[in-house]
RNA sequence: GGAGCCGUGGUGUAGUUGGUUAACAUAUCGGACUGUCACUCCGAAGAUCGCGGGUUCAAGUCCCGUCGGCUCCGCCA
C-alpha cells in the first residue's frame, strides 16, 4: 500500500462503463482507475465493482493468475481509489441485471492510489440516508450515479442553450455581482465596503438594470447564464442563490421574445428526448385566473372553474345569496370526477384545504352513480336546486361539485388550490405531458391593501400596453402590460416583459407607484438619463435555470439540481457558513454587532 | 414570524400502557469460502436515545425549553 509513492496505474486507456462485448472478443488490455464500489471475496476469487463517471465494471482477481494483485486485492475496502490493469475477458457467468454485466477485467496488476476510511453513509442507489447528513459530506452524495445524471443533464441543458443562443447571434455578456440595492422586489443581500466608510453593495436579484443599459449601449442580442440573489426564506423549489437564463432584445415585440425562448425550450426538451410543438400556446391572464384560478394554470387535466351563475341565484341559499349581495360577489365550483362517493372523511379534509385558503367554508354536492344526491344544501335548495348547481360546475352523476361563494378573486383563490390539491390527491394528474404555454396581458399594477398603494406586478420597467396609456394616471388598476410568463404543468419557468424605453412613461409609472422624484433620482438617476440617450425599444425574459432542470430530471427540489445547495434556514452544511468573522474584520469595515447579538 | 413532520451504535430503522441487559439490518473488525454480483456462513466490537431542564421510586418513552433537517403559510417586483 504505497500511496505515497507516484503512482504508476493513473492514466487509464478505458472507461469502466464503456467497455463492450467487443472488448473481450479482442481481449483488449486496459488501465482503469475509479473507486472501489463493491468487494466480494470469495477467499480465492476475489470480484471488485470499480466505477468511475462512465458506470462500473467488475474486476477479477484470481491468485492462480497474479498473486500478488489478488494479495493487494483483499485489503481493499468501500471507496478505495485505485488504478488496475488487466484483459477484458466474458464473464463465466453473466449478470443480465448489469450494462457490463457480460464482461469483466482480469487483474493483472493492481495499485491503490488512495484507501479510504469509513463513510458517513453508503455511496448506493437505495440507501437513502437523512438529508442533513448528505448535505454535510455534499461531496460524497453527489458520488451517487443519481446526482451525477442530474448535474450531467444540468449540463447538457446549459450547453445546448449557449449553443441555440450563439447561433441566433446573442451575446453572453456579464454583468457585476457586486451592485446597487434596489427598492421593491426581495430582500437583498448586502456586501459593506471597506474603502466607502457606511457603504453597502447589494448582490442582484437579477442583471435586470445592467440587460437594459447594454441594451442602450446597442448590443442589441444579449444573454447570459446569470447567478442572482434573494434574502428571502427558502422552499423546496427556491434557493437564495440561484440561476436565470437572462435574455434581452432590442427592437422585439412579445413575438420575438417567444420565438427565441421556443427555441431555446424545445432544443432543452430535445436534450431529453422529447418533442415539443410549437408554437406554444397563448392564454390571457383574465382567463387563466377565470379557469384555474392561477396565473400558472397546469391544463394537463380539467377541473376548471366554471360560474354557478343563475343555479345559485334566488335560491333562498344564504351563503349564496351573501355573496351574490356583495359587490364582485360570485358564486363558482369545480367539478371532481368521480368523487360521487367521497366520504366524510375526505370531504372534511377539502373543506379545511378550502378554509386554510381563505374561503367561509365548501359546499359540496355528491352526486352517486343513480343519481342520489347528499349535500349539506339539499334541504334549502332541493334535489333539482342541487342538480342543476352541480351540472353548471360540471359535475354529473358520479361527481362531486366544490362550490365556493364569495368574492369573484377569493373564489378563484380557493378554488385554484383546491383544484391541485384534489387533483393531486386523487391522482388525476397524467404523467408524462409536458404542458408549456404562455400567460400574457397581465395587469401593470397590483393593489396592496396592507400598504394602500400599488406595486408593480412584474417590475417597475415594464411596458404599458399602448392602448391603456391613457389610463396610467387615473384608473392604473386597468392598465395591462406587456408582460409574458412561460408556465411549465403549473409551474412559472420564466417571466419578462417589453421594458419601457421612454424616459416620460418611466417616470409616469414611478409616479404611480409613488415613487417620488427625488427617489427615482436617486435609485435609478442612471436608468432615466439613459433612457433619454437614445435608448431603442426592448424587452427580454429570465428563465430559471434550476427550476427548469429540477422538472427535466424528475427533481422534487432544486437542491438536487445545485451542486452545493443551502439549507431552508440558508446555511451550508458543508462549509459551516454562514459563520461568525473575528472583530478586526468587521472594524475594518466599518460595522459594530448590535446589542444583543448572539455570540 | 407561524404550523406540521423528523432527530435512537458509522448508516437506515424498531422500541406497546413509563419498568430494570435499548432490538434488527447494514457498514466496521476477526475467521471460513474459486464464479460472486446487495456473495454466503461463523464470531466480535460498537449507543450516556440531538441538547438542557422538569415530573416520577423509575424517562428513548410523559411535560417544558432549545438546536438542527425537511414540508407548507406569510414572504419571494
Amino acid at each position: 500500500m504505497n500511496s505515497s509513492a507516484t503512482p504508476q496505474l493513473l492514466h487509464r486507456t478505458a472507461r469502466c462503463g464503456e467497455l463492450t462485448p467487443a472488448d473481450a472478443e479482442a481481449r483488449r488490455e486496459v488501465i482503469l482507475t475509479g473507486w472501489v464500489h463493491h468487494r466480494r471475496d470469495l477467499g480465492q476469487l476475489i470480484f471488485v465493482e470499480i466505477r468511475d463517471f462512465s458506470g462500473t465494471v467488475q474486476a477479477v482477481f484470481d491468485p492462480s493468475h497474479a498473486l500478488e494483485a489478488h494479495a493487494l486485492a483483499e485489503t481493499l475496502r468501500s471507496e478505495f481509489v485505485v488504478g488496475l490493469k488487466g484483459r477484458v475477458v466474458q464473464r463465466e457467468s453473466v449478470n443480465p441485471k448489469h450494462p457490463t454485466g457480460s464482461i469483466e477485467i482480469r487483474v493483472d496488476l493492481l495499485e491503490i492510489l488512495n484507501p479510504a476510511g469509513q463513510l458517513p453513509f453508503l455511496i448506493d442507489e437505495d440507501v437513502e440516508s437523512n438529508e442533513e447528513l448528505r448535505l454535510r459530506y455534499r461531496y460524497l452524495d453527489l458520488r451517487r450515479p443519481r446526482l451525477q445524471q442530474v448535474l450531467r443533464t444540468r449540463h447538457r441543458l446549459s450547453a445546448a442553450t449557449r449553443k441555440a443562443m450563439d447561433d441566433l447571434g446573442f451575446n453572453e455578456i456579464e454583468t457585476p455581482i457586486l451592485t446597487k440595492s434596489t427598492p421593491e422586489g426581495a430582500r437583498d443581500y448586502l456586501v459593506p465596503s471597506r474603502i466607502q466608510e457606511g457603504g453597502f453593495y447589494a448582490l442582484p436579484q437579477s442583471p435586470q438594470l445592467f440587460k437594459q443599459l447594454l441594451m442602450v449601449a446597442g448590443f442589441e442580442k444579449y444573454y447570459q447564464f446569470a447567478r442572482c440573489f434573494r434574502d428571502e426564506d427558502l422552499r423546496a423549489d427556491r434557493q437564495p442563490e440561484f440561476t436565470q437564463i437572462d435574455v434581452e432584445m432590442s427592437f422585439a415585440t412579445p413575438e420575438d421574445v417567444y420565438e427565441v425562448v421556443e427555441s431555446i425550450v424545445a432544443g432543452m426538451f430535445r436534450e431529453i428526448g422529447v418533442t415539443i410543438e410549437l408554437p406554444l400556446p397563448r392564454m390571457a391572464y383574465a382567463e387563466s385566473m377565470d379557469r384555474f384560478g392561477v396565473d400558472r394554470p397546469d391544463t394537463r387535466f380539467g377541473l376548471e372553474l366554471k360560474d354557478l351563475g343563475a343555479a345559485a341565484e334566488g335560491t333562498g341559499f344564504r351563503v349564496f345569496d351573501g355573496a351574490l349581495e356583495k359587490d364582485d360577489g360570485t358564486v363558482r365550483g369545480i367539478a371532481v370526477p368521480g368523487a360521487g362517493d367521497a366520504s366524510r372523511k375526505v370531504l372534511d379534509r377539502w373543506t379545511d384545504w378550502a378554509k386554510s385558503a381563505g374561503a367561509g367554508g365548501l359546499v359540496w354536492i355528491k352526486i352517486a352513480d343513480d343519481g342520489k344526491i347528499s349535500s349539506p344544501a339539499l334541504k334549502v335548495l332541493g334535489e333539482d336546486g342541487c342538480r342543476a348547481a352541480a351540472a353548471a360546475a360540471g359535475a354529473g352523476n358520479g361527481d362531486a361539485a366544490l362550490v365556493v361563494a364569495d368574492s369573484r378573486s377569493v373564489c378563484n383563490r380557493v378554488l385554484g388550490v383546491l383544484r391541485l390539491k384534489v387533483a393531486e390527491e386523487r391522482e388525476l394528474i397524467p404523467e408524462g405531458k409536458w404542458n408549456l404555454l404562455w400567460i400574457e396581458k397581465f395587469p401593470l399594477f397590483e393593489w396592496d391593501e396592507k400598504d394602500q398603494r400599488w406595486y408593480s406586478m412584474h417590475h417597475p420597467f415594464t411596458a404599458p400596453r399602448g392602448e391603456d396609456l391613457p389610463k396610467l394616471a387615473d384608473s392604473p388598476g386597468e392598465v395591462l402590460s406587456d408582460a409574458y410568463d412561460i408556465v411549465l404543468n403549473g409551474t412559472e419557468i420564466g417571466g419578462g416583459s417589453i421594458r419601457i424605453h421612454n424616459q416620460e412613461i418611466q417616470s409616469q409609472v414611478f409616479d404611480a407607484l409613488s415613487i417620488s422624484k427625488e427617489e427615482a433620482d436617486s435609485k435609478f438617476g442612471f436608468l432615466l438619463r439613459a433612457l433619454a440617450s437614445g435608448a431603442p425599444p426592448h424587452g427580454g425574459i429570465a428563465l430559471g435555470f434550476d427550476r427548469i432542470c429540477a422538472m427535466l430530471t424528475g427533481s422534487e427540489s432544486i437542491r438536487d439540481v445545485i451542486a452545493f445547495p443551502k439549507t431552508t434556514r440558508a446555511a451550508c452544511l458543508m462549509t459551516g457558513s454562514p459563520s461568525k468573522v473575528d472583530s478586526a474584520q468587521l472594524r475594518e469595515l466599518h460595522i459594530d454587532l448590535a446589542p444583543g447579538t448572539k455570540e
